[in-house]
DNA sequence: ATCATCCGTT
């Protein structure tokens, strides 16, 4: 079967032979030569690289040079066809070869996980099991790769089952590869018992699970990870940062990002592309605009990744001219914007109410580059025309630009208008649409809950309560956290886990009683509908937010800026709340929700309650 | 002869 490993002269001097007898070229070798990398058939194919039409030239030559038995030419042959991703050709010229050997299978398996054809890399691998022939550790982290492209949990687990069988078990690259694919797959855990396993841990297997917590939302983990790597010595590369800095932006931690920057100065790292874009985006999201604006121009090879992730910051931010300034320097001296960039600029022209501008970028968009208007775009229209009021122009927007039946994110930028302008018939028809679309998604009954709510239809408030139990849908639940000494702490709405509970909800309540004597009244209007009076305003007093502003005033000295986040928006009792708190605390709090920042200083929101 | 990790919008 593996004639060329029992044999490895025989084959070799055949095609020597073959084209001095057809004379082909000046340059062909002198018979003593081996033949391995210096025939000029493979010269030929080296050339043609993974090109179609160089390539079917090689291949004709083979042919007729009767060179279609050497398995290193084939093998060249297919893995550069498969990375011009030319997967019908491949497969036949596969079906061509007469003995395809492990190396040619590992080496197309590599070809194809590579090239993002990762059903093909499966197909190759189930090939190969056909022919009886032995995968390597080689073959295994290519396969498995294209596993956790396709986040195939039952495949690489039968997958993991063959490594194990092959003896591949304690292979580190291998390993490293099913940590990846475990941690793709959302199966963190296992990916984490894999990883604690594996005896020699190098710089990329760290990485491997660090990215895998950050993907998994599980930036705390990540982050705790990153600390015992220190711990064990093992020195961070770009890879690593990268991630961090990453976790660094979900979890606000300013601390450690900052860490992060004078980390890659110290040791002079070369900021590439990526690594740069992270500091900017990290800065940004933890409410630092102009460290993410200094970062920006000191960088040389700013990409449009690094420009959209500059205009969102702003965007993000509450400042949306200078959003909208960045971008038409952009247009003039930097890269083609992407269809992400007209997220960015939409989204901020959505957010501040600046509806000219934004109808100009829109049609920009199609007219002057050439890119098609996406879902993502149409939500931001529709909000932007939805939040300054203009209910009509949203709906003929949607009616007039919004090719086919529109999706339930545009429903769902159209609801929030409705609510927010108190369009309670508008809104009801929209909600009903969205609940015909998606009837499993409990976000949107709580939607349409908060709109009978606000129009005191308490009944109707009850009957979707009721439905929602029926359905056994759950409301997402919001949690919210702060960074005190490098340590992220994260609360839950009615949190009681944390070792300071008591402390902290004696702290709140003075807190909220101070408010109140300055003049905040809750605002229960729009929650749990359930409950009645003093019950609603309890429900609202133990606020993920709440709680942990609370925590970052009592832990940290006066005039620190606290800095929250929270995984969905920021409610508005929560809201106006903590406007007072800034007053009474003499306090700068940030509060990054799903969506935005809300700089909190002096009573005033950078949001002017917009949002 | 080869191998595994990292970025932007909603």
């Amino acid at each position: 079967m593996n004639s060329r490993q029992r044999h490895p002269l025989k084959l070799p001097k055949i095609p020597i032979r073959v084209s001095e007898a057809h004379g082909s070229s000046p340059m062909e070798p002198t018979p003593q030569e081996p033949f391995s990398s210096h025939s000029p058939t493979y010269q030929a194919l080296l050339r043609a690289g993974p090109r179609l039409r160089p390539l079917h030239q090689v291949h004709a030559r083979i042919l007729v040079s009767g060179l279609h038995c050497s398995l290193s030419l084939l093998t060249k042959l297919l893995t550069f066809a498969c990375t011009a991703g030319a997967i019908d050709y491949t497969r036949r010229l596969l079906f061509s070869v007469p003995n395809p050997d492990s190396f040619l299978f590992g080496s197309l398996i590599r070809s194809a996980s590579k090239s993002h054809l990762s059903t093909d890399a499966i197909f190759f691998y189930h090939r190969m099991l056909s022919a009886r022939l032995k995968p390597s550790n080689y073959t295994f982290t290519s396969v498995i790769k294209a596993c956790a492209d396709l986040s195939a949990l039952t495949v690489g687990r039968i997958i993991h089952s063959h490594v194990l069988v092959n003896g591949f078990g304690l292979d580190c690259f291998v390993q490293t590869a099913l940590v990846v694919f475990y941690a793709k797959c959302g199966d963190w855990y296992s990916a984490r018992k894999l990883f604690d396993r594996i005896p020699d841990r190098s710089v990329v297997a760290w990485n491997a699970m660090i990215a895998g917590y950050e993907q998994n939302g599980l930036a705390e983990e990540a982050i705790k990870l990153f600390h015992r790597m220190q711990a064990e010595g093992v020195e961070p590369d770009s890879a690593t940062l990268v991630s961090l800095l990453s976790a660094c932006s979900h979890v606000c931690a300013l601390g450690l990002g900052q860490w992060v920057d004078t980390f890659i100065v110290d040791k002079g790292m070369d900021v590439n592309v990526v690594l740069g874009t992270s500091l900017i985006n990290m800065y940004a999201r933890c409410g630092h605009v102009q460290k993410a604006r200094e970062v920006f121009d000191g960088f040389q090879e700013r990409n449009v990744v690094a420009w959209t992730a500059m205009i969102s910051g702003y965007g993000m931010n509450g400042y949306g001219n200078q959003a909208v300034e960045l971008f038409h320097r952009m247009k003039t001296e930097g890269p083609l914007p992407n269809d992400v960039t007209f997220v960015a600029v939409l989204s901020a022209c959505a957010h501040f109410g600046l509806v000219s501008e934004g109808r100009e970028v829109f049609k920009s968009m199609k007219r002057d580059y050439g890119l098609a208007p996406r879902v993502e775009h149409h939500v931001c229209m529709v909000d932007m025309f939805g939040r300054a009021g203009l209910l009509d122009e949203a709906v003929r927007f949607i009616r007039d630009w919004i090719p086919g039946e529109p999706g339930p994110e545009v429903w769902t930028a159209m609801l929030g208008a409705c609510k927010m302008h108190k369009d309670f018939d508008l809104g009801v028809e929209v909600a009903e649409r969205l609940l015909a679309i998606e009837p499993e998604n409990p976000a949107h009954y709580v939607l349409l809950s908060n709109l009978y709510a606000l129009a005191g239809m308490t009944d109707r408030v009850e009957k979707i309560r009721q439905v929602m139990i029926h359905r056994g849908l759950k409301k997402n639940t919001g949690f919210s956290s702060v960074e005190i000494n490098h340590v992220a702490h994260v609360f839950r709405n009615g949190d009681t886990s944390h070792p300071q509970t008591v402390e902290i909800r004696q702290y709140l309540e003075q807190l909220i009683y101070r408010i109140r004597e300055a003049g905040y009244v809750p605002e229960t209007d729009s929650v749990l509908h359930e409950l009645e009076g003093e019950e609603r305003e309890f429900a609202l007093r133990f606020h993920s937010e709440k709680l942990a502003v609370a925590f970052g005033l009592m832990s940290t000295s006066n005039k620190t800026l606290i800095r929250i986040v929270k995984n969905l928006r920021i409610c508005g009792d929560c809201h106006l709340a903590i406007k007072f708190m800034s007053v009474v605390a003499d306090r700068e709090i940030i509060v990054r929700d799903k969506h935005r920042f809300h700089h909190f200083k002096k009573g005033l929101c950078s949001c002017q309650d917009y949002w």
